[in-house]
DNA sequence: ATTTTGGGCACT
DNA sequence: GTGCCCAAAATT
């Protein structure tokens, strides 16, 4: 009798035996549909032959009910599944439920009816039928369609349907994508780029694993280079994958892709409509989709034959996953790339300090840009201290930084402000009794938005419009808003300059392609001339009237005791300096600190690259952190805080003593309750060589916990709250 | 995760 | 005996 292992879409089961009915065939990898208990349930066969027959008794086995019809997973994809699962402590099922994120994909191809002429003549002539029967000649679509074309309405067509002179075709409701064409519009590289993309595009010819990290300047073209390696993977017939972090403002990235290709890439990301979803990931498992650029999602997509990986800005915080399986696409796309044989890039203007040692010792091929592209210069840099230079009363911007953009305004250039936080003010107090607006499911402030009138909570989303009175001491209009968003930078901007354009560009401004293609559209029209903006305008943008970059609070990252404060206020500050000054006009940079001594911003306002990541580098070594050391987390959540204490009490009561992994906690996670649950945390630091995931696994693997107590695994963590 | 089973208990 | 609730077991 014929058996198959299944890895079933149920996170709690481990792999279950089935019996393979006759006539039915099966390989690693089938996606098929299994009964289990009185439901039906898919899952993807992982092992077909050779299995023993001992361990589950033949009479127990119950047979599978169908194949779906799609190609099996190629043996790379199931090790990456294994792999992911494996490293980051998760079941094998989550991560293999993510391969198949398109449910419509797996019931096989969606069919509609077209209809064309079928060459027999109507009962009764009419002057309609006549016209629609001679403007339809050679055409095939559907009714609609059709009406549009001879210009008859539907109910003329459908009286032709009725008498067989139009006849019903079924066709696939997924229409193959346009071809990408390699030689559309080939750009002339400086000889950095092209050095650097000979490298790449030498590797993807010898189809071997090849990680590359494409470390350039900002505007130095890493794009065009990565590009060439895109031009090459599509010669050789072979699927390229480029991720991005933000698919919200890939509109400029799609264009200039088409402009150099003939046509879009097929995108892939959380948001696309069911519809869309099946038509591209058929296509990516039929091998059609020649470039697919995604969000972190796309990594797990079942290519049928991978010749390529880009992570473009590859030190990007959004490549961690942080809820369900929480993996980091950068990390796992390198995976990926040597179980497929191929090469992978990582580009970033900013490499994390992981991803420089690695190419520091060797282990990646470091491809450097130092020049910006086109002979344009790097902006220069320069602090305010805002303890020596303070804003006026009641302000946020200092007098120099206000007088560069009067200076701008006067010119015809454009300013840019950036400020991480979203909304009016990170915080509401009553002036009366000092109430303070607090999210009832997180241990958070409500921000309050002033364009959409209401309180919110980053964290949950739980909103609510600003009451008229206190809800504590009930007295009026008292309510004073706590510190500056971008909301209120931009209306003491509207204050300062009334004549000035302004846009806030935050993700609650812009939220659709449309939308974000229209902020582009009117930015390099000139019809704006003050950018008010969060990490959403830190990168991707090209602007060449974009001569002044204003960082309204350098210091706001480096609060809160983050592992990675000081890299990431690096980064952030670096992507959005490098927004200055990308055309023929040199940019210039201030930056707002109440630290201009501080190593980060010192380091940012030398341009001084390398003494940043000299010293960070040296931080991380003396406190064992990543790449030196290694981290992991125990989250331990319930939305009974004491059930949620006692289970976090627990674990750590069962630590084990290892030699090479010190265990700290539990305490109060940093957001100690969030979206209604109570969370307590556990955090590990480990020599680089021990076996973290084997700790964590057989530590907790014993343990019990009440119905309603989640413990969650977070391997190499990001986000500390 | 979801469904089934079975024990304990109150009630008839 | 029957119904009900909840915990434990099973799901191949």
């Amino acid at each position: 009798m014929n058996r198959a292992r299944l890895v079933i879409f149920n996170a709690a089961l481990g792999p279950l035996d089935y019996r393979v009915p006759e006539g039915m065939h099966v390989e690693p990898g089938s996606v098929v549909v299994a009964p289990l208990g009185p439901r039906q349930i898919v899952g993807i066969v992982w092992e077909a032959e050779r299995l023993p027959a001992s361990e589950v008794p033949e009479a127990k086995l119950r047979p599978l009910a169908s194949v779906l019809p799609v190609p099996p997973l190629k043996a790379e994809l199931r090790r990456l599944i294994e792999w992911t699962a494996d490293y980051y402590c998760a079941p094998l099922a989550a991560v293999a439920r993510m391969v198949l994120a398109s449910g419509g994909a797996l019931r096989g191809p969606a069919t509609m009816t077209e209809y064309r002429l079928s060459g027999g003549a109507p009962e009764r002539l009419t002057p309609q039928r006549l016209a629609a029967i001679e403007a339809l000649e050679g055409e095939q679509a559907t009714i609609r369609e059709l009406a549009g074309i001879a210009g008859v309405s539907e109910g003329v067509l459908r009286g032709l349907v009725n008498q067989g002179v139009l006849e019903p075709v079924l066709v696939d409701c997924d229409r193959p994508y346009p071809s990408a064409r390699a030689d559309f519009s080939v750009p002339v590289l400086n000889s950095a780029q092209s050095e650097a993309s000979k490298h790449i595009i030498s590797a993807v010819e010898e189809g071997q694993f090849a990680p590359f990290l494409l470390d350039g300047v900002t505007g130095s073209g890493k794009t065009e280079v990565y590009l060439e390696a895109v031009a090459k993977s599509l010669e050789m017939d072979r699927q390229t994958l480029v991720l991005l972090p933000e698919i919200a403002l890939t509109e400029a990235f799609l264009r200039r892709f088409e402009d150099r290709f003939g046509t879009p890439p097929v995108v892939w990301h959380s948001s696309l409509k069911s519809t869309e979803r099946r038509r591209a990931w058929r296509a990516i498992a039929a091998g059609e989709a020649q470039v697919v650029v995604g969000a972190r999602s796309a990594l797990f997509l079942p290519f049928a034959a991978l010749g390529l990986i880009v992570v473009d800005e590859a030190h990007e915080v959004s490549f961690k996953q942080d809820d369900g399986v929480r993996y980091n696409a950068r990390d796992v796309a390198v995976m990926r790339a040597r179980f497929e044989g191929i090469p992978v890039v990582l580009a970033s203007a900013t490499p994390a300090i992981e991803s420089l040692q690695m190419a520091e010792s060797g282990v990646y091929e470091r491809l450097v840009l130092d020049d910006r592209y086109g002979g344009a210069r790097l902006p220069t840099i320069d602090t305010i201290d805002l303890t020596a230079e303070p804003p006026a009363r009641g302000r946020w911007l200092a007098p120099r930084l206000v007088a560069g953009m009067e200076e701008r305004l006067a010119r015809g250039e454009q300013s840019l402000l950036f400020l991480n936080r979203r909304g009016y003010a990170p915080l509401t107090l009553c002036r009366n009794c000092g109430f303070r607006f607090q999210c009832p499911n997180c241990s958070a402030w409500l921000v309050e938005h002033r364009l959409s009138r209401r309180l919110a909570c980053h964290h949950c989303g739980h909103e609510t419009p600003p009451p008229p009175a206190c809800p504590e001491c009930g007295e009026l209009d008292c309510l004073v808003a706590c510190g500056p968003g971008v909301e209120r930078i931009a209306d003491e901007v509207a204050e300062i300059l009334p004549e000035a354009r302004i846009a806030v560009v935050t993700s609650d401004t812009i939220n659709t392609p449309e939308k974000a293609a229209d902020f582009v559209a009117r930015a390099e029209a000139g019809a704006i001339d003050v950018i008010v903006g969060t990490q959403l305008v830190t990168k991707g943008f090209h602007f060449p009237e974009l001569t002044l970059v204003g960082v309204v609070d350098a210091d706001l990252g480096l609060e809160g005791g983050d592992l990675r404060a000081a890299e990431r206020t690096y980064q952030q500050v670096a992507q959005v300096a490098g927004r200055a000054g990308r055309g023929s006009k040199p940019g210039e940079v201030l930056i707002q600190t109440r630290h201009p001594t501080a190593s980060v911003i010192a380091a940012l306002a030398a341009g001084d690259r390398d003494a940043f990541y000299e010293a960070e580098t040296e931080a991380r070594r003396h406190a064992g952190a990543p790449p030196f050391g290694r981290w992991a987390a125990i989250i331990v959540s319930s939305e009974d805080e004491a059930e949620a204490r006692e289970a976090a009490n627990r674990i750590g009561d069962s630590r084990p003593r290892v030699d090479d992994v010190a265990i700290l906690g539990p305490a109060p996670a940093p957001l100690a309750l969030l979206r209604g649950r109570y969370r307590y945390r556990l955090l590990l630091n480990a020599r680089r060589t021990a076996q973290v995931q084997h700790v964590i696994r057989d530590w907790l693997a014993p343990l019990r916990f009440a119905p309603g107590v989640r413990v969650s695994i977070d391997i190499d963590p990001y986000s500390f709250v």
